[in-house]
DNA sequence: AAGAAGCGCAACCGCAGCAAG
DNA sequence: CCTTGCTGCGGTTGCGCTTCT
């Protein structure tokens, strides 16, 4: 008996986005904030299920995200975290609040594991045997032996731990003027794709252009709320409580790398302070699992 | 220049967890 | 306690773009 799934409704579209879709998706979640994802595609008309638009919210139009151009430290951070939490891509992505679960996946899929395929090949021929899985036979082991289950604890402190910090930043979030938030620019490059509403700064660009176009829409619309992307991370953030999770990494992550340029050294403190967080963990009573050799990952860089 | 192969990424699908009734 | 419905997650697919032959 079971559920029927959600995207079998005849008249729901399926495949790309188009970007009047992003626009009303965008405006509509700038008003509501994000959640009761079964009320969006009714309330706004879009022929899409409740998923699709969860998910191309979280993936693709939500304030924040940093596309493509993984750096060193972003993809050591992976890799290190691939190795402790296997494929948990969300719990991975609460450690990089930049990026999605997604996107880490998909990195994770084309290029780091041809990356340390390609490493493992290299230490076999030295006589160094090891899984593509994440350890080698002597490590998997241990692993095993350490307990899934301590993996899982690893993650639900880290939540616990997030959401303490969420609740401390609270009134950062709310009065603070990060320039992450404010600037006028994004706070990334856009991507180099040719997509055409990559980012929401060119969601931003498109709003009002449509929202000329759309006498309709206008109508039901504020003028506040559509205006300049500085008026939607505002609003996003003081809209809903939801809306909070979703920027809460502003509060740990408030020193902004510089517009242009994706090197590492711009995101180093975040990085660096996420990092130092994670080997606290470590030290604070997480002892056996920071104390899994990591073999794969060591000298990868 | 044209077709084939490879690659990257957005989006879909199905399942699990959780909460409400 | 069971059923139902919603949300989130991870695996997978399909398509467009790029590179190779």
């Amino acid at each position: 008996m079971g559920r029927p799934p959600c995207c079998d409704k005849i008249g729901v579209k399926k495949g790309p986005w188009t970007p009047e879709e992003d626009i009303i998706l965008v405006s509509y979640i700038q008003e509501h904030g994000p959640g009761n994802w079964r009320a969006v595609p009714t309330n706004t008309g879009l022929l899409r299920c409740s998923k699709s638009c969860r998910l191309r919210w979280t993936n693709y139009l939500r304030p924040g995200i940093r596309r493509g151009n993984f750096n060193e430290q972003e993809e050591k951070m992976i890799i290190h975290l691939q190795a402790l939490l296997g494929n948990r891509w969300a719990a991975i992505a609460s450690y990089l609040p930049q990026r999605t679960d997604n996107d880490i996946k998909n990195y994770w899929n084309t290029h780091l594991k041809k990356k340390l395929r390609k490493l493992q090949g290299d230490e076999q021929d030295d006589g160094n045997s090891k899984t593509l899985d994440g350890f080698s036979p002597k490590s998997h082991q241990q692993s095993i032996s350490k307990g899934q289950w301590e993996r899982r604890l690893q993650t639900d402190i880290h939540t616990a731990k997030q959401a303490l910090c969420e609740a401390l930043s609270l009134d950062k979030l709310t009065t603070l003027t990060s320039p992450m938030l404010l600037s006028s620019s994004p706070p990334f490059p856009p991507p180099q794709s040719s997509t055409y509403a990559a980012s929401t700064e060119n969601i931003a660009k498109l709003l009002p252009v449509w929202m000329n176009k759309n006498p309709l829409a206008k109508s039901s619309q504020t003028s506040s709320e559509v205006t300049t992307q500085n008026s939607f991370n505002n609003n996003r953030l003081e809209s809903s409580p939801n809306s909070i999770d979703q920027y809460s990494y502003f509060s740990f992550n408030s020193s902004p790398c510089s517009d242009g340029d994706e090197t590492a050294t711009n995101c180093q403190v975040p990085l660096t302070l996420l990092e130092k967080w994670l080997l606290e963990d470590g030290v604070q009573g997480q002892d056996d699992l920071m104390g899994m050799p990591l073999v794969e990952t060591d000298g990868l860089f």
